[in-house]
DNA sequence: CTAAATTAGTTTGTATACGAAAGGTATTAA
DNA sequence: TTAATACCTTTCGTATACAAACTAATTTAG
C-alpha cells in the first residue's frame, strides 16, 4: 500500500462520506437524518419492532439506537409502546404522519441511490453491490 | 429498490463500519483511532502540513480536524508550530516517538487492508477500488 | 492606502457510533 | 423458589462529522 488513496479503509470512508452527505442533504428538509430514515424503512417493512430487533437488522449498537429512537419519537415519526407481555420491551410504531410521507421519503432514497450509481453501467452497479456485501 | 440491503447508501455504511471497526481494533493498543492514524500517514508523506492542507488532502472538515489534531498533540504524536511568515497557520510536525512507530503502524494498516480484501480475487480487488474511486 | 473579501483556526451545537456499566425485567436452574 | 443468568434499554464517556458563528491574520480592490 503506497498511499491512503490505495487503502480500502480510506476509499470506503470517502465513498460512505459522499453517500451519507448526499442523502443527508436530500432529506434534511423533512427534518430527518440518514440513520433516522433508515430506521423508518425498517419499521415500514415491519411495524412495532423493538430497539433490539432493529439493532439486529441494521447491525447497530443499542446505545446508538436509544438516542436515535428518542429523536424520532420527539419528531413525531414513531410512537413507543411498552409490550404488554414482556415489560422489558419497548415497541416502536409508525405514526400516521410518517406513513403519509413514506412515498416521498422512499423516493428521496431512490433518487440518491440513482445519483450515486450514475457513473456506472448496469453490470458495474450489480458488481459493486455484490462486492460490498461480500465484505461482511 | 426493495429493501435497505439493495441500497448503496446502506451497503457503503456497513462496509465502512466493518473496515473502520476492524482497523480500530487493530490499532487501539497504540492509543490511536483510524482517523488519527490516517492523519499521521499524511504527515509521514509530508511533514509540517497545516490543518487546512490536511483537510484538503483527506476531504475532512476543519472543525473535525481541530479536535483530532488536538488529541494527537496531547498524545505526543505531533507537535504544533506556528508558521513564522503567516501567523494564522499552525504547522503539524511528527514527533520522534511517532516516527519510530511508523513501521508498526503502517503494517497494522496493511494487515487490515489485506484482511478486508481477503474474500476477493486480484481482479476483484482492483475493480472494487476503482468503483469506489469513481463514486467521487 | 484602507475597506472589503478571503483564509486559518477554534468553538458551539447537533447527530451518529460504540464500549462499558447500570438498572429493570424475565427466564432458567438448582 | 430462590439464585444465577440472560435480555432490553438507558446512561456515561470518548471520538468522529459537519454547519454555523466567531476571532485573527492576510490579501485584494477600489
Amino acid at each position: 500500500m503506497k498511499t491512503y488513496d490505495d487503502c480500502i479503509i480510506f476509499l470506503l470512508a470517502k465513498a460512505y462520506q459522499k453517500a451519507h452527505g448526499d442523502f443527508k442533504r436530500r432529506i434534511q428538509s423533512y427534518g430527518l437524518t440518514p440513520i433516522q430514515h433508515l430506521i423508518l424503512e425498517v419499521l415500514w417493512g415491519e411495524d412495532g419492532l423493538s430497539a433490539s430487533d432493529i439493532g439486529k437488522k441494521l447491525v447497530l449498537d443499542g446505545a446508538t439506537l436509544s438516542g436515535v429512537l428518542d429523536r424520532l419519537a420527539v419528531g413525531g415519526w414513531i410512537l413507543k409502546e411498552s409490550d404488554a407481555e414482556d415489560k422489558r420491551i419497548l415497541r416502536n410504531f409508525i405514526t400516521p404522519k410518517c406513513k403519509e410521507l413514506k412515498p416521498k421519503l422512499s423516493e428521496a432514497r431512490d433518487l440518491t441511490n440513482e445519483d450515486l450509481l450514475k457513473p456506472f453501467s448496469f453490470e458495474e452497479k450489480v458488481l459493486l453491490k455484490r462486492l460490498l456485501r461480500d465484505m461482511q
